[in-house]
RNA sequence: GGGCGCGUAGCUCAGUGGUAGAGCACACCCUUCACACGGGUGGGGUCGCAAGUUCAAUCCUUGCCGCGCCCA
């Protein structure tokens, strides 16, 4: 039975009513419990988050996946939820306390987290509602949170383990701070800029009359950070830098401080640097700490020149002069800081150095400092300058467990791909640094140890736990830090499904079957999963990491709010439809390359849904319905027999597209066998002769056709799947992928692209000589194949409604003007006397005939190339000789038929 | 400085050791009874440059030029 379509479909009301008919019936996840599983977790939006054109692209591959598989009859399994998000989250409760000349410190700790709930529950369900827009078939009755109780409980007792182990541990060391947000960050948060900055030169004066071999009484350091001076502890010189040797040991008294610190020797300080001689500031760079403890300083003994906001403060040994105290550490809103202050005195004091330059007239000009551009470190979320800080911090032992996923990559047990993401996976996993995973916020999980009084820690799943390891009566203060939201989401693959107590969960659907994500976070998020996954589980979380590029402007520009270019995914469904936005995706999607947009195509792919909907109406207004047969229906005539071939390749065409993670190619094999042999031959060919084993053929194909578009085009295929019959309890999301149990017919085939080539080469002809697209001519064949004979007696009537040739005559034609064409070794001559101009048909010829015998040469000599015959392939010297011969034929054809014209 | 990638038709992109394809754009034709978000036909590329390997290179190797990304 079907229900007549409206003339023209409207994609939204479609989506709409569709997306809320698959939820509300539980067909995301039908009930499979004996299917074969498969899962792939989505990679959690922040709670913050609002859809952009890049998730518009992961969710859709994803979907592609999910989708395909479900068809092929899995348990497929999406899972879907949000990432807590500390910094963001905890940003934009903060912002809103802002506008109201509120701020998070008027709130107890409890009272503010409660109000981030608060706002969770009203607003951090925005990008949850948009990825139902685009389609996606997550099973969101199993909708995660990555501050969820089992969640929770899961992070902790991998803190516990961890620490247990002896893979997570406190450590006092440099920090990448961010003085905006007053936290610690990781590596992996620091963005480093070029900035303009300057560069200074400084006499640092030597204590006790020392003097260098030189016999200067001062080393000369240079520095793009001169306020660190206030908390310099040594001058560093090569070991093997004679210039200096005299004056290891000795002492510096610095100017503006007086502190007293001696000139050490370190392989850091570069001789062909500047002057050789690095000032060493180990509590405020990462290099000098490292110098700093080859000097014989503890961490505890580098002294701290910044608090939290990194203003000054009063360093231990009371040196820093009163005047710089509470000075921010540079320049900012217009006012100057202990930088431009130490610049100032060193310069009163005759210490500075100045940068000399010469102006227009070869006078000297005296600078300052040497103008420089300086790689900047800024945190990616708070925007400002991050300052390397001492601190206590939490660090888990990467290099540790990175080892099992190093080795899994190499073995082939996980699979990147593209695989030329192997080798930056590698250099980043076979260097990696201790991940520092305590943060000073308020919102996510907060670490679970406890101090005592003297500091000792008890880590421990709960205050109980702890205090037993404590004794009783021990005061315990639980440690005020949260863990690195990324801590909380690399368990995402397996705390999602109920780990460590959901066993059969898990065991079904732990290790997923595959993850699909932006390169953008290969660190942060995928091999951290990896980590988390061999620790916890032993296992890999996934065997296939597929990584996709970003999705850039039209003009290739990386989308920015601050460029004001960012495409908003929904404006785009609003236009086209989710379907042709979803298309685009992935038609553009090949591997290791970035997307850009391009409106005119996803408006192409808009046209190709158009197209199939009014295709689908030309099958319903003549009586071709929904297939009843799951396999292809029996056929006798030709061209029903070559479109379920075609079918068939299809079919496999796109099996083998997605089994490789080729969406382009599955993308486009779909689209060019809808557009190209569907509707442009097939429904062609068969008007005005459907007869019943025309509409079971056809009706049969419609549906393969949108099963196998289903994954890429949900809605609109759900939509004709519904009016080309009454399926009502068997929805196209829940169908079969195809299984057409026949295969290709090669003479149906022949025949069929026989009949096609003999259609395009007429019109090819009668365009060429301006004949009218429409006109009916009569054709003679001298000499018909076999092929050609058959096929002219059983399709007369598609012949004359295509290539309009009629009758169709075995035999001579009557002398006299005749224009000449092919259809495979088949040559008709179509009598035109007074219809045509003869020069112009023996233009048309002699052209042909020029190309023609253009190859045939070119194949020839390559064909009395004696080493090209001996040493090429088989199959080339067969083909070559194949094209050859048929070059050679046509040639003798063109030249008869041009004989003929006179 | 190290690593990776890209440079193919006007634009956006596929692709293969045997002299190249798609979508859009362009030109011409078509009010053909599913579709003008359509149909038909066509023009257009020394596959960044140079050398090498090979019977044969756009595809492999090396160098160069230009563009981008990541890491230090």
């Amino acid at each position: 039975m079907s229900t007549e379509l409206d003339k023209t479909f409207d994609p939204a009301e479609i989506e709409a009513r569709w997306y809320a008919h698959w939820e509300d019936n539980g067909l995301f996840r039908p009930a499979r419990p004996d299917a074969e599983p498969y899962t792939i977790v989505n990679p959690p939006p922040n709670v913050t988050g609002s859809l952009h054109i890049g998730h518009a692209l992961d969710n859709t591959l994803q979907d592609v996946m999910i989708r395909y598989e479900r068809l092929r009859g899995k348990d497929a399994l999406w899972v879907v939820g949000t990432d807590h998000a500390g910094i963001a989250t905890q940003m934009v409760v903060e912002r809103q306390l802002e506008a109201q000349q509120d701020k998070r410190t008027n709130y107890s700790r409890e009272d503010f987290v409660a109000k981030v709930w608060e706002w969770k529950e009203e607003s951090g369900g925005t990008i949850t509602r948009q990825l139902r827009r685009l389609g996606c078939s997550m099973d969101w009755s199993r909708e995660q949170f990555t501050m969820d109780p089992h969640f929770t409980d899961a992070v902790l007792k991998v803190f516990v383990d961890l620490y247990n182990k002896g893979l997570i541990y406190r450590d006092k060391r440099l920090v990448n701070w961010d003085p905006k947000l007053k936290t610690a960050i990781s590596d992996l948060e620091v963005e480093t800029q070029d900035v303009k900055g300057s560069f200074w030169h400084f006499k640092y004066p030597l204590a006790d009359g020392v003097t260098t071999a030189e016999g200067k009484d001062y080393l000369v350091v240079a520095t793009t950070r001169p306020e660190t001076m206030l908390a310099d502890m040594a001058v560093a010189v090569h070991p093997d830098d004679e210039r200096y040797a005299s004056v290891v040991g000795k002492d510096i008294l610095q100017p503006i401080t007086g502190r007293r610190f001696k000139v050490v020797a370190d392989e850091h300080a570069d001789p062909a640097l500047g002057s050789g001689c690095v000032k060493i500031t180990p509590g405020h760079d990462f290099n000098d700490f490292e110098v700093g403890k080859r000097a014989g300083f503890a961490p505890g003994e580098m002294l701290n020149m910044l608090d939290a906001e990194a203003n000054v403060c009063q360093t231990a040994d009371g040196l820093v002069p009163e005047e710089f105290v509470g000075l921010h550490r540079f320049k900012r809103d217009g006012v100057d800081g202990a930088r431009e202050l130490v610049v100032a005195r060193m310069k009163e004091l005759g210490f500075l150095i100045p940068h000399v330059t010469r102006d227009k007239d070869g006078e000297p000009v005296e600078h300052d400092a040497e103008p420089r551009t300086i790689a900047t470190p800024f945190g990616d979320r708070g925007g400002v300058v991050i300052e390397p800080w001492l601190t206590d911090q939490w660090y888990v032992d990467a290099a540790e467990l990175s080892k099992k996923p190093i080795a899994a990559v190499k073995s082939g047990e996980i699979e990147i791909v593209p695989k030329t993401w192997e080798k930056t996976f590698f250099n980043w996993m076979e260097n990696i640094q201790p991940w520092c995973v305590s943060r000073q916020l308020w919102w996510g999980h907060r670490i679970p140890a406890w101090y005592d009084v003297d500091g000792k820690a008890y880590v421990a799943m709960t205050e109980a736990e702890a205090q037993a390891q404590a004794g009783e009566g021990v005061a315990l203060t639980r440690d005020e830090d949260v863990l690195d939201t990324w801590f909380s989401s690399a368990l995402w693959p397996f705390a999602t499904l109920g780990w460590p107590d959901n066993a059969d969960l898990l065991a079904k659907h732990y290790p997923n079957n595959l993850l699909i994500s932006g390169f953008d976070i290969l660190f942060f998020w995928d091999a951290r999963m990896m980590m988390a996954g061999y620790f916890n589980t032993g296992q890999a979380p996934w065997p296939k990491l597929y990584l996709h590029g970003l999705v850039r402007a039209a003009d290739g520009q990386k989308m920015s709010k601050s460029k004001g270019n960012v495409v908003d995914p929904l404006g785009l469904i609003d236009q086209y439809g989710a379907d042709a936005l979803r298309f685009f995706m992935a038609a553009m999607e090949s591997q290791g390359r970035d997307i850009k947009m391009d409106d005119r195509r996803i408006e192409g792919y808009r046209n190709f849904a158009t197209k199939l909907w009014n295709a689908t109406r030309f099958c319903q207004a003549n009586g071709i319905g929904a297939s009843e047969t799951l396999a292809a229906p029996a056929a006798s005539h030709a061209v029903n027999r070559w479109i379920i071939g075609e079918v068939v390749e299809t079919k496999d065409a796109l099996d083998k597209a997605l089994g490789e993670l080729r969406f382009d190619a599955a993308a486009n094999t779909i689209y060019h066998f809808v557009w190209d042999r569907f509707c442009d031959w097939y429904l062609e060919l068969i008007k005005g002769q459907i007869d019943d084993e025309t509409k079971a053929v056809a009706g049969w194909v419609l549906d393969q056709i949108l099963v196998m578009l289903h994954p890429f085009m949900p809605f609109i295929t759900e939509e004709l799947w519904s009016k080309q019959g009454e399926r009502a309890h068997y929805p196209l999301i829940t169908a079969k992928w195809p299984e057409p149990g026949a295969s290709v017919d090669a003479e149906a085939k022949a025949e069929i692209d026989w009949l096609i080539a003999l259609t395009s080469a007429t019109r090819t002809a009668k365009n060429e000589l301006g004949i009218a697209p429409g006109a009916k001519l009569a054709a003679f064949v001298p000499s018909p194949s076999p092929l050609g004979k058959r096929v002219v007696e059983a399709n007369g009537a598609a012949i004359e409604r295509l290539a309009r040739l009629t009758p169709v005559t075995f035999g001579e034609a009557p002398a006299g003007a005749a224009m000449q064409i092919a259809a495979g070794e088949d040559e008709f001559v179509i009598p035109l006397e007074g219809v045509i101009d003869i020069e112009a048909e023996k233009a048309r010829l002699a052209k042909a005939l020029e190309t023609s015998a253009k190859e045939a040469k070119s194949l020839e000599g390559r064909l009395s190339n004696a080493n090209f015959v001996e040493r090429a392939k088989p199959e080339a010297v067969e083909k070559a000789r194949a094209d050859h011969a048929h070059h050679v034929a046509e040639t003798e054809r063109l030249k008869a038929a041009l004989a003929r014209l006179g």
